[in-house]
DNA sequence: GTTCTTGCAAAATATTTGCAAGACG
DNA sequence: CGTCTTGCAAATATTTTGCAAGAAC
């Protein structure tokens, strides 16, 4: 996805389409898995913290991205590939590797329904399955 | 469960029964929930925050809790109710309420089961709903 | 020029460790 | 005595906010 198409999407999402905020997608779509604050930050060399987290905070809200708490308690962020505005939470499982600590999407598995007792409401689902990625644990074997 | 119980189980489990760690498994059996380590610390006064820390990562090291990250990203900790030595992690799913932050089990609610994709190894799973908790849910329509 | 965005600094929250004193056997 | 446990202090890690300068419109 070019800066154009990027411009498109987010301003599709509401969201106006400052150069930072275009580092951010482009980062997040480079990654291809989820990431963290740090990570991004590591990776935005140039780019201030706060500033990342500012712009995450406000893909956030706006459904450019989803987030979820990952396998050690770090909140990781992932695009959203929904057209328009979705206004669901993570319909997929996520993988966390207790070796390498990355985050994966296991987009081809959805999330079980269950019915919670009355009385509660369900506003997102998280479900993390931990253990240790492929690469990892070829590299363990090998 | 008196003191004479939890001392039993926890010998039973390996751990040695200091008055520390009897005061922090009657917590968390008085508690009915899981609960976090600043809770932990609220409510037991008296004992350090580090204490509880190492008493608590004790107790997980030995099954003697069990933990899970909540919808905040925050530990918490649960009485393991198994028999014997359990190696196995979070069989029930949990409830975070995003409005009074607590942490409920769903006991009746199993994990459902997901296969993975070859190479990922599964040690532990985690599946938490969010949402607003009945009491919280009646405060406001109140 | 008013509003939005950014960078720096620092606060707030949660977790974890170092170390010396004390308890226990 | 030697080991285990505890409390205090402080380090670490992550997230979040205050504020003033700068950019955008």
């Amino acid at each position: 996805m070019d800066s154009p198409q990027i411009v498109n999407r987010l301003e599709q999402k509401g969201v106006k389409p400052t150069a930072n905020r275009i580092l951010v997608y482009r980062l997040l779509q480079d990654a291809g898995q989820p990431v963290n604050l740090t990570e991004m930050e590591e990776r935005l060399g140039t780019l201030d913290k706060s500033s990342i987290f500012r712009v995450i905070q406000l893909f956030a809200k706006k459904d450019v991205v989803h987030s979820f708490i990952d396998g050690r308690g770090i909140v990781n962020y992932e695009l959203c590939h929904h057209t328009d505005t979705c206004h669901h939470g993570n319909d997929h499982i996520h993988f966390y590797c207790e070796t390498c600590h990355q985050s994966f999407c296991i987009e081809n598995i959805h999330v079980p329904m269950v019915t919670m007792p009355s009385g509660y409401s369900m506003r997102d689902v998280s479900f993390v399955v931990k253990g240790e990625c492929p690469n990892c644990a070829q590299r363990h074997s090998s």
